[in-house]
DNA sequence: AATATTTTGTACAATCAGGCACAAACGGTC
DNA sequence: GACCGTTTGTGCCTGATTGTACAAAATATT
């Protein structure tokens, strides 16, 4: 084990390995290898060998990995072996989608708070889960010990409101608005930007 | 000008370059420099400048880079000083959201043509664009001379439709569905799953 | 039991990416 | 026109990342 300082571009691989196992592991797979990993999501076996054996000797010579414990070494890790509770914030046609997304139950998150700042939308439900002003936002993040969020506010607000979150304890914003985020170096932030993506693929066209 | 081969980490901080530039532009601002455009986004100057670099002398020493000409720079060597016709696959609430979403207009792209293979959804419409059958999937596609496509189906579907998706001329997927992609070499993609890029961020928590 | 096959973990090598620092160029001021 | 402050583009260096190759360990086969 060699816990000191790990590069943030293995733990970003990490999430990766994990849904690849979890995949065979819900057709049945019991054991796998680097190799058969490897294929199936185009990553060198050599790669995935030296990224698991940071944090310890996982396999064995011969027959490669057992799927339940590097699937639970991995959750271990990773700490999403618990479930973390998630707000969102911004009710617009995103945050509706992430609220009623299914994908998160066996991956370590739980949707359990909504915020928007329109009146029309306050008290409104969304997949059982009602929507809160965003006046409440600091009081019920501190109150539930909120440390992971998902923005999905218009981009000119979107700097604010992380403002708000940081400071009432978030640690970690998953940022939908098409907009660099300013935060202290404790606070972890994660971009999705559709038309950021797209762009990144027209220049090989 | 270098551009035997820039590598691809260069070409994915292009459009979080162009993103901020836009966004200065929209402010009126007319010039910058390497290092107010990294304090923006928290990336250093040096690397800016190497980057931009990398495309010929963009920039003039003392008075830094002229906004609208780096602009429109950015865009040619991204290719988005055009329109891309994008189609979206898989009309649940993502498909909707994304449909629905008005952030593509300005950044290169438009969104043209929907599709799904649920009965009741195929002829209605969303955002003015009305839903096709999965059935003229392939012929749309060829007709339309499709080359970029957001896929947001179930991860069950996801391979297969890719599949046809590339059979058809895609070249550009951007992949919603939690699971990798199998494509030919000359065909690009990238992964938007929200819980791997939370899980992401778990680890620092 | 001996041999062949598979596969890990890692040492070493090679490549890639990022930071530093500075000459050169530009605009403004006196 | 000389001087000053600013900022680019780039050569050099260092550190990070990836690939190669192989000993060691486990299983399978004869």
């Amino acid at each position: 084990m060699n816990a000191d300082k790990i590069p943030d571009i293995i733990i970003g691989r990490l999430p990766i390995y994990l849904r690849a196992l979890q995949r065979l592991s819900d057709k049945g797979v019991q054991n796998t290898s680097s190799q058969e990993l490897g294929d199936m999501i185009g990553i060198s076996a050599a790669q995935i060998r030296k990224d698991i054996s940071q944090f310890g000797e996982f396999g064995k010579q011969g027959t490669g990995y057992s799927i339940p414990f590097l699937i639970e070494r991995l959750q271990s890790i990773l700490k999403v072996n618990r479930i973390w509770d998630v707000i969102i914030v911004g009710m617009g046609d995103m945050g509706h989608a992430l609220a009623r997304y299914n994908g998160f139950a066996n991956r370590g998150f739980k949707v359990t708070m909504l915020f928007d700042n329109d009146p029309k939308k306050i008290g409104q439900k969304v997949n059982n889960l009602e929507i809160f002003s965003m006046d409440v936002l600091s009081e019920k993040i501190k109150q539930n010990r909120i440390k992971v969020a998902m923005l999905t506010v218009p981009a000119s607000a979107a700097q604010e409101v992380s403002n708000q979150l940081v400071k009432a304890g978030v640690k970690a914003i998953l940022n939908y608005a098409p907009t660099h985020l300013n935060v202290p170096p404790d606070v972890r932030v994660q971009h999705i930007d559709p038309a950021t993506h797209l762009q990144r693929m027209t220049y090989y066209l």
